[in-house]
DNA sequence: ACATTTTACCAAAGCGCTTTGAACCACTGA
DNA sequence: TCAGTGGTTCAAAGCGCTTTGGTAAAATGT
């Protein structure tokens, strides 16, 4: 059923129909009930793309999802960051579009998005230090939302971020305030931003300390399961090994718990862990007890800040670029202790 | 640039250049080749919208994402679904669309996205043992494939899914094989399709053994950390605790690690456990050796394959239903060994 | 040489909506 | 009585493409 059918059910013209179903005044009352009725009678919805060509807006935001082409790896935390955007969207009645792509094909993504018309914004997704999309997105004059920062570009657009540097400071702190001196670190990729942001908290609570940072102690990559096993394993193995650990993922404390526990240490006594948590729907960090201490902040209530955002910047045409600093909260769980005496 | 201003730009009519960007044949090449470089030249893309309308085909595929009422809890394999499903896509010019829905409104969300032709097709996730979408797509003549099956409705229509009956029957022997005798099932939601008929699996290769079941050690919930953790504590202490686990997901399976590490039982002498991995990018289990000895299938390839059945089916109209059945291959790790006398 | 086919192109209609500009029909007030 | 005013409704244009149904020019056959 389209509108033209719709309309001779009625024996109206498309126009009044039309106004009659997106609540123009000028339309009688009596008529409006009407046409409302045999629009639901009809199961009648307007054609998607003829609404859109002909109203000039896509009604769809898109999301261009990067491939880390070193493994394929689909960041674990998109699923969530997803459903809370999709959450905003649903309610404002915008699709949502995902294009996945390698790496390098990210910039002629967002291209392309754009000359097809096939959106009317974008959300940015994983920003490197420098990243060259933020200025392309800008160039092209498309509404966007970075989910993140990138540090080397100022903060000249719209983003939505979790303070990553204060939450590493923080974590950093509470574990030199229990006497640890040997923290290992265990960073995601440090040409991400958030990855860079963090080893700067780490470092710069050491050096407000005068505690000396032992480079040794600090690794960045892909944050995977292994990834955390593997190094936490040789490094428990050194003659003097890190008393604790400040970890970037989940997944990758579940790695150090591994090689903490195989070599016979218990989290919290013999050894402790920080990690950052995500609030990820299918990864809690525990019940009502957190398993590890952690510094919190919901992805999903973040994908929901940026997808608000977003559709401000869409509706209410240019503004001065809004930005939104969300801070991490420290949960004190079981996996942190004070230092054993040496 | 729009088409009308690309073919003033060289002079020809938006016909010409239609046909010619098309690949049709009554185009010649001289001029074929001077429109494809103006084409690029000037970055065209055609509106996605206009050429939707005016071709009837959206070029556009549906995800309808459910939330997990219960914990409001996104699918951890969704990711990778999406990323082998969306590399099918992009390489045939395909857009994704994703609309993120609780459980109660999925229905409405087919109907809507049918109404609206917003899309050609449809992927459906997470099928129920009776699942009441599949027989609204077939009423809607909308083309779908189910990633999963739907027990009671037979497989009358397209499906990709993993033998999940045999592979869990196949984990079970290899557990009895090594003299286990009292197996703990921790299942997902058996609503869910894939969950009961792992359980059916597993209750088989008892049967057939004429090993008896023990109800007390089967669990069926959202497969998290935790799930894992808290139930497997509780087995672990009663008097006749089981000596391995069969688990439905690597998520969970580090739950049991956990719990029964922290009883200073190791696994793979003390406790068995065998989980079913979806080898997601993010979430792998261990490197070279397997951490877990597992039944594993790729789920970013069963989004390739459910993919590409798809358009399958959009591109060839109709024809009878296709399925793909895909084995999951069992890798013994480290988690097993034989169980140990009482 | 002329009729016929082929080649290469074009004008215009149509996809299903929104929106502009106009018309019609009470009413109102002078 | 008639211009003026709201309140309703409509016909038609336009969004940017594809596709139908041509036509003119060039190539081919006899």
């Amino acid at each position: 059923m389209n509108l033209k059918e719709l309309s001779q059910t009625l024996g109206l013209s498309q126009t009044t129909v039309s106004r009659a179903l997106n609540g123009y005044p000028e339309v009688s009352e009596s008529t409006r009930s009407r046409v409302m009725q045999a629009a639901i009678d009809n199961n009648y919805r307007p054609n998607a793309r003829a609404k859109g060509l002909a109203t000039g807006r896509a009604m769809t935001i898109g999301h261009v999802i990067p491939l880390s082409n070193q493994h394929e790896m689909v960041n674990p935390i998109f699923g969530d960051f997803i459903s809370g955007a999709g959450e905003v969207y649903s309610g404002a009645q915008y699709d949502m579009l995902l294009s996945v792509v390698g790496d390098k094909g990210e910039l002629q993504a967002y291209r392309e998005l754009n000359a097809r018309r096939a959106v009317d914004g974008v959300i940015l997704h994983g920003p490197r230090v420098q990243d060259p999309r933020i200025q392309l997105l800008q160039e092209l004059k498309m509404p966007f939302v970075v989910h993140g920062r990138s540090t080397e570009l100022g903060e000249d657009y719209p983003w939505v971020d979790v303070n990553n540097r204060r939450a590493f400071h923080r974590a950093t702190d509470f574990l030199l305030d229990m006497g640890h001196r040997r923290i290992a670190l265990l960073n995601g990729i440090e040409s991400m931003d958030f990855a860079r942001r963090r080893r700067d908290g780490f470092e710069a609570a050491h050096i407000e300390r005068g505690v000396p940072v032992d480079i040794s102690l600090m690794r960045a990559d892909e944050m995977t399961e292994n990834y955390g096993y593997t190094n936490a394993s040789h490094m428990l193995a050194q003659s003097t090994p890190p008393t604790a650990f400040l970890i970037s993922s989940l997944v990758t404390a579940y790695g150090v718990r591994r090689a903490t526990e195989e070599r016979g240490l218990r989290l919290g006594r013999d050894v402790s862990l920080v990690t950052h948590d995500d609030d990820l729907s299918y990864m809690k960090n525990g019940g009502d007890v957190p398993i590890f201490t952690a510094t919190r902040s919901s992805v999903r209530d973040a994908g929901r800040k940026a997808a608000t955002m977003l559709l401000d910047i869409i509706r209410s045409a240019d503004q001065s670029p809004e930005n939104i600093l969300m801070e991490a909260e420290l949960m004190v769980g079981q996996s942190t202790g004070p230092a054993p005496r040496t």
